[in-house]
RNA sequence: GCUCGAAUGGUGGAAUCGGUAGACACGAAGGACUUAAAAUCCUUUGGCUAUUGCAGCUGUGCGGGUUCAAGUCCCGCUUCGAGUACCA
C-alpha cells in the first residue's frame, strides 16, 4: 500500500470535524493556553509564510495534549482594518462582505494544514458579540482614572468625591496636566465644567492633542503606525495637527509596563524594543525665570549637571510659552517662523536636518549663575515631550551644538579636558570643571569641579531639590494612544454627544452599538467621517435606542460619536475572548478566567513589538486593576517566529530579442534580468512549456540552454504579488500533503529566524514520510507489524528519539527534532524493525509535527480512539545506556585517535591504558609529559613538554 | 547616532555545560535496478596535498587574548539584518 496523502488528509481531516476531536472545555486537568496571532483576513489569502507560527504553536498544542493537558488553542479573525475599506471606496462592496469572503479563504487554507483548532471558539472582531465587549471595556476606561499612590486604576467617581471634600489637594493621579483648585471651586463649578476637569484624569479621554494625520488616508494614526513620517499602511506622508481625539490613557501604566517585563518570558530583545519604546527617562525639571518678567517656566534634563554650561534656551514653535515670551520687535520674526515650520511635514523635519529658528526676545535667568541666557525657538524640540522647553548646553549635546555653531551662540566646556573645537562632547563621563568655587556667585554654593559626571548629577539633584528651584522627575516616552480613527470600518464608539457638547456613555446594558449601515464609505462633503454618512446615527435616551439623525433635539435625540475605533481596540483583549467566547453576561466569566488564567504560549511576529503587545499589556492591566481577569500579564512566554521572505526566480531576456539566456551563459550577452512566475519553476529550474503559456509575449520565446535546461538566477525578497513570489500552501498541500508542508516549514531552519522560502529541500521531507510509511508496509500491501518485543538496537533508537524530541519541542528546536525523526526512521529501516511496542511509540511522537499520517497509523495499529488521546512516550536512561565510551585520545589538543573503553572505569585508569597503548607511541617519543585531562566518556588530553 | 541580533561547505542549517566542527537535508558526482525514463537503493562529497602510502595539513567574517582544549568565553574591528531616532 503506498503512503496516498491525498486520501489520508481527508479521511481523517473529516473525521476530526464530525467528531470535534478539538474541542475544549473547562475540566480537571492541568490546563494550557497556546495562542497564535490571529490574522488579519487580506484579499491575498494566505502565503506560505503565515502558517508558520501556526505549525509552531500547533505542534506545541499537540505536544502538551498528548502529555496530558488540557489545551486551550483558538483561532480567529481580526476582521477590521483598513484595506477592506479602501477596497470599499474604490468598488463600493462592502467591507462586511469581502470580509466575509476573504475569512472563508482563509478557513478553508487553513483546514487543509491539519491544525488542531477547536473552531467552536472562533471569533471575528467585527462581530457585534465580540465587539460589545470591545466598547464595554472602552465606557469602563471613561469611567476610570488612575491613582498614582495606589498604582491601579479606580472609578472616576471616586476622584469626584474627593474633589467636592478637599479639591486638587494632594492629589498623585495620571492627568493630561496639572490642575489646581480647591473644594469651593470645584462646587461652585458647572456641570459641564466639572466634566472638563474630569476628562482631565479619565483613563479613555478626549483630549487635544497633535495626531499623526495623514490627508491621503483622512484619518489619524497612531506612533507605532507611523514610520519615518510615513504611514505603515499605503506609505503616505504623514503630518502633525491639534485635534480633539479619543486618548487611552497608555502613559499611566508606563511604570508598570516596564516592569512586568521583568516577570514574563520573552525574548531579550523584544523586551529590549519595548524597553526603548516605554523609553523611561530620570531627569531633573529645572525652573527658570523670565527676565524683567514674573512669569517663569519648566525644563527637562538628565545632564543636571551641566547648569553652568547653559548659553541659551529653547521652546518648541507649539509651546503655550510662545505667544507669552515674543517680544514686540521679534513678533514679526518668529510669526514667520512659526508658519514656516508648521508647513513643514514631519517628513520633510526628518529628512532635511537643517538647523532653523528664531529668537524670541526674551531671556531668562539660570538660577544656578545669575546668568541673563537668550530664549530661542526651533522645531528641533519636541512639543510633546518633557515640557517642550529645554536648557541648551551646546558644550554637551550634539544638537544644541549644531544650533550653538548656526546662530553663532557660546559654548562653554565643562568636563576636563574636553575638546569641543569640532564637536560637542555628549558621552556622560569624565571629571567636571568649570562650576564656579564657592562664594564667586552670590546665586550659588554649590561645587561641582572634581566630580564625575555621574556624581555631579545626583549633587545637582539633590540641590535643586533642596533649594525649591524644581523636582526630580521620571518622563516616559511613551505617548497616551490615540484611539479615535476618522473611518468606517471599525467598532463605532457607544459615545454620543449632550447639549454641552460634552460626551456621554451609552448605558452598558444597551451594547453593542451596532456599526450603522451606510451608502458611502468616503468622508462626508464636510470632511465628517464616513459614520456622517449613515441616516440612523443619533441616539434616543429615553428609548435607549439608535434613532434618524434628524431627530437630534438635544433633549431626548442626541448625535452619536462618528469616529470609530482603531484596529488594536479589537485585538487587545481577544484573547480574553477565547476563554468563553459565547458569553453575553461578562467578558468572560471569572471562574473561566481563574481557570485559563493567561496565555501560556504565544508566537506571533516581532511587527506587533510596540503595538499589540503594548496595547494588549495595558488593557490586561487596566482590567486586573478592576478584578475582571486575574493575572497581570496576558502573555507568559512568547516567542516571535521569523518572516518568510519571498524566493524570486529570474529569467534573462537577451536585449532586444525574446532569447532567453540560461543563468550561468548569461555574462556571455548583454541581459535584462525578468522576474518569472516561481509556480513555475522547480528546483531553479524552469518549466518552458509554462513559461511560454504564461503571457502572450512569451509564446515565440527561444531559449539558449544549458545541459538541455534552462537555469534560472535567483535573489530573496519579500514576498509580494508583484515579484511573482507568492508561494500558497494550497499548491503544496495538493503536491505532497499537509504533513509535509507542516514538516517542511519547521525543517526551514530556526523557528526564530527569517528566512527565504525555497522549496528545493522539500523533497527531501516527502522522501521521509515516504520511508516511514515503508516500515508498516515494506513494498507491499500488508501490515508488516508484529508484537515481538523489540531488540536492544531497536529500543535504543526509538528512545534516543523521544528523549530528543521531547527536549527539541520544550526548546521550540523543530527543526533538529525532525532531523531526529530522520534517522531514527532510517535506523529502524536498517534494522528492519516491525515491533509494535517501537513503531507506536513512532507514531505518537510523530503526531503533533505530521498528524494525518499519525492518525492513520495509529488506527491501522488497530486502535479506536485518536492519536491525540494517546500518551506521550517517555524515554528510559536504561535503553540508552552505554557499556563503553568512546574517548577521542588527543594531544596537545589535537585528537590522534579513538579509544573504546567501559564508561565505569575510573579516570586514573583511563589515563594509563590511552598513555600505553600502541598508538601513543609515536606521540609521546622524545617528549615529556606535562599534564593529562580525561574529560570522563569524552576526551583524553595528554599535554607533551 | 543609539539598542539588539547574526556571520559555520555549492545551499538550508547541526554542534544542549568550553571537549572529535560540518549532524540532518538539498544539490552535485559515480554506481545498481530498468529497453528507457520516473521511482527506489548504494557510494563519495569543506579545502589543499596524497591517494599503487591506509595518511598529513588546514579550516567556523577579521585581528588579538584566556585555556590542556575556543564556532562557543574576553578585548578590539568588519560586514549584514532588525528596531528606534532631533526624547534634551
Amino acid at each position: 500500500m503506498e503512503y496516498n496523502f491525498r486520501d489520508i488528509e481527508k479521511k481523517w481531516h473529516d473525521y476530526w470535524v464530525a467528531n470535534k476531536i478539538y474541542k475544549v472545555e473547562k475540566n480537571e486537568k492541568p490546563k494550557f493556553y497556546v495562542l497564535d496571532m490571529f490574522p488579519y483576513p487580506s484579499g491575498a489569502g494566505l502565503h506560505v509564510g503565515h502558517p508558520l507560527g501556526y505549525i509552531a504553536s500547533d505542534i506545541y498544542s499537540r505536544y502538551k495534549r498528548l502529555q496530558g493537558y488540557n489545551v486551550l488553542h483558538p483561532m480567529g479573525y481580526d476582521a477590521y482594518g483598513l484595506p477592506a475599506e479602501q477596497y470599499a471606496i474604490q468598488t463600493g462592496q462592502h467591507p462586511e462582505i469581502t470580509t466575509k469572503n476573504n475569512i472563508a479563504r482563509y478557513r478553508e487554507q487553513l483546514d487543509k494544514i491539519g491544525f488542531c483548532y477547536d473552531w467552536d471558539r472562533e471569533i471575528r472582531t467585527c462581530d457585534p458579540a465580540y465587539y460589545k465587549w470591545t466598547q464595554w471595556a472602552f465606557i469602563r476606561m471613561f469611567n476610570s482614572y488612575y491613582c498614582n499612590d495606589k498604582n491601579q486604576a479606580r472609578p472616576i467617581k471616586e476622584l469626584a468625591d474627593r474633589f467636592s471634600v478637599s479639591g486638587s489637594e494632594g492629589l498623585n493621579v495620571a492627568c493630561s496636566e496639572e490642575l489646581h483648585f480647591t473644594a469651593e471651586e470645584w462646587n461652585a463649578m458647572s456641570g459641564k465644567k466639572k466634566q472638563e476637569v474630569l476628562m482631565n484624569y479619565r483613563i479613555a479621554y478626549l483630549g487635544d492633542t497633535m495626531v499623526n494625520w495623514c490627508p491621503k488616508l483622512g484619518t489619524v494614526l497612531a506612533n507605532d503606525e507611523v514610520s519615518e513620517g510615513l504611514s505603515i499602511r499605503g506609505g503616505y506622508p504623514v503630518e502633525q495637527k491639534m485635534m480633539r481625539q479619543w486618548c487611552l490613557r497608555v502613559s499611566a501604566y508606563a511604570q508598570r509596563l516596564l516592569e512586568g517585563l521583568d516577570t514574563i518570558d520573552w525574548t531579550d530583545s523584544l523586551k529590549e524594543t519595548q524597553r526603548n519604546w516605554i523609553g523611561r527617562s530620570e531627569g531633573t525639571e529645572v525652573q527658570f525665570k523670565v527676565k524683567d518678567s514674573d512669569m517663569s517656566f519648566t525644563i527637562f534634563t538628565t545632564r543636571a549637571d551641566t547648569m553652568f554650561g547653559v548659553t541659551f534656551m529653547v521652546l518648541a514653535p507649539e509651546s503655550e510659552l510662545v505667544p507669552l515670551l515674543v517680544t514686540a520687535e521679534q513678533k514679526k520674526a518668529v510669526d514667520e517662523y512659526l508658519d514656516r515650520t508648521k508647513k513643514r511635514t514631519e517628513r520633510e523635519r526628518i529628512s532635511d536636518r537643517q538647523v532653523t529658528g528664531v529668537f524670541s526676545g526674551s531671556y531668562a535667568i539660570n538660577p544656578f549663575t545669575g546668568d541673563s541666557v537668550p530664549i530661542w525657538i526651533s522645531d528641533y524640540v519636541l512639543a510633546g515631550y518633557g515640557t517642550g522647553a529645554i536648557m541648551a548646553v551646546p558644550a554637551h549635546d550634539s544638537r544644541d551644538y549644531a544650533f550653538a555653531k548656526h546662530f553663532n551662540l557660546p559654548i562653554i566646556p565643562l568636563i576636563e579636558g574636553c575638546d569641543v573645537s569640532e564637536e560637542s562632547f555628549d558621552a556622560k563621563e569624565g571629571i567636571v570643571c568649570n562650576s564656579p568655587k564657592t562664594g564667586v556667585t552670590p546665586y550659588c554654593d554649590l561645587v561641582l569641579n572634581g566630580l564625575t559626571v555621574k556624581e555631579a548629577i545626583a549633587a545637582t539633584k539633590k540641590y535643586v531639590e533642596s533649594h525649591g528651584l524644581g523636582r526630580v522627575k521620571v518622563n516616559y516616552r511613551l505617548r497616551d494612544a490615540i484611539f479615535s480613527r476618522q473611518r468606517y470600518w471599525g467598532e463605532p464608539f457607544p459615545v454620543y454627544y449632550d447639549a454641552d457638547n460634552m460626551p456621554q456613555m451609552l448605558p452598558e446594558e444597551t451594547l453593542p452599538l451596532l456599526l450603522p449601515e451606510v451608502n458611502k464609505f468616503l468622508p462626508t462633503e464636510t470632511g465628517e467621517p464616513p459614520l456622517g454618512h449613515a441616516l440612523k446615527w443619533a441616539w434616543d435616551v429615553e428609548e435607549n435606542r439608535v434613532v434618524e439623525t434628524d431627530k437630534v433635539d438635544y433633549k431626548t435625540v442626541f448625535p452619536l460619536e462618528l469616529c470609530t475605533m482603531p484596529g488594536f481596540a479589537g485585538s487587545s483583549a481577544y484573547y480574553l475572548r477565547y476563554m468563553d467566547p459565547k458569553n453575553d453576561k461578562a467578558l468572560v466569566d471569572e471562574d473561566i478566567d481563574k481557570y485559563w488564567r493567561n496565555v501560556d504560549l504565544y508566537i506571533g511576529g516581532t511587527e506587533h513589538a510596540t503595538g499589540h503587545l503594548i496595547y494588549s499589556r495595558f488593557w490586561n492591566k487596566f482590567l486586573y486593576d478592576l478584578g475582571i481577569v486575574c493575572e497581570p500579564e496576558p502573555f507568559k512566554k512568547l516567542i516571535n517566529q521569523g518572516m518568510i521572505q519571498g524566493r524570486s526566480n529570474f529569467v534573462y531576456r537577451i536585449k532586444d530579442t525574446n532569447t532567453f539566456v540560461s543563468y550561468n551563459l548569461k555574462n556571455q550577452y548583454e541581459v535584462t534580468p525578468i522576474h518569472v512566475d516561481v509556480n513555475i519553476v522547480s528546483n531553479d529550474i524552469l518549466d518552458i512549456e509554462a513559461f511560454k503559456a504564461w503571457r502572450p509575449e512569451y509564446h515565440t520565446a527561444e531559449f539558449v540552454l544549458e545541459d538541455g535546461k534552462y537555469v534560472c538566477g535567483w535573489a530573496v525578497e519579500k514576498m509580494s504579488k508583484s515579484m511573482f513570489n507568492v508561494v500558497n500552501p494550497d499548491v503544496i498541500v495538493e503536491k505532497y500533503g499537509a504533513d509535509t508542508l507542516r514538516l517542511y516549514e519547521m525543517f526551514l531552519g530556526p523557528l526564530e529566524q527569517s528566512k527565504p522560502w525555497d522549496t528545493n529541500g522539500i523533497d527531501g521531507v516527502h522522501r521521509f514520510l515516504k520511508r516511514m510509511w515503508g516500515l508498516f508496509y515494506g513494498n507491499g500491501d500488508t501490515l508488516l507489524v508484529t508484537d515481538q518485543e523489540p531488540t536492544a538496537d531497536e529500543q535504543k533508537s526509538i528512545h534516543k528519539l523521544i528523549k530528543k524530541v521531547t527536549y527539541d519541542i520544550e526548546h521550540f528546536s523543530y527543526n533538529t527534532s525532525i532531523s531526529a525523526f530522520m534517522i531514527c526512521v532510517n535506523e529502524l529501516g536498517g534494522l528492519k524493525c516491525n515491533k509494535r511496542d517501537v513503531l507506536e511509540k513512532l507514531v505518537v511522537t510523530i503526531a503533533p509535527f505530521a498528524p494525518f499520517i499519525a492518525e492513520e497509523l495509529w488506527h491501522q495499529l488497530g486502535h479506536d480512539s485518536t492519536v491525540c488521546d494517546a500518551q506521550w512516550p517517555k524515554y528510559d536512561d536504561k535503553y540508552l545506556a552505554e557499556n563503553t565510551a568512546n574517548y577521542a585520545i588527543s594531544f596537545n589538543g589535537k585528537v590522534r585517535f579513538n579509544l573504546e573503553l567501559p564508561v565505569d572505569m575510573s579516570k586514573e585508569e583511563v589515563e594509563k591504558v590511552a598513555l600505553s597503548h600502541e598508538n601513543s607511541a609515536k606521540w609521546l617519543e622524545g617528549k615529556t609529559i606535562r599534564k593529562v585531562i580525561v574529560v570522563p566518556k569524552k576526551i583524553v588530553n595528554i599535554v607533551l613538554g
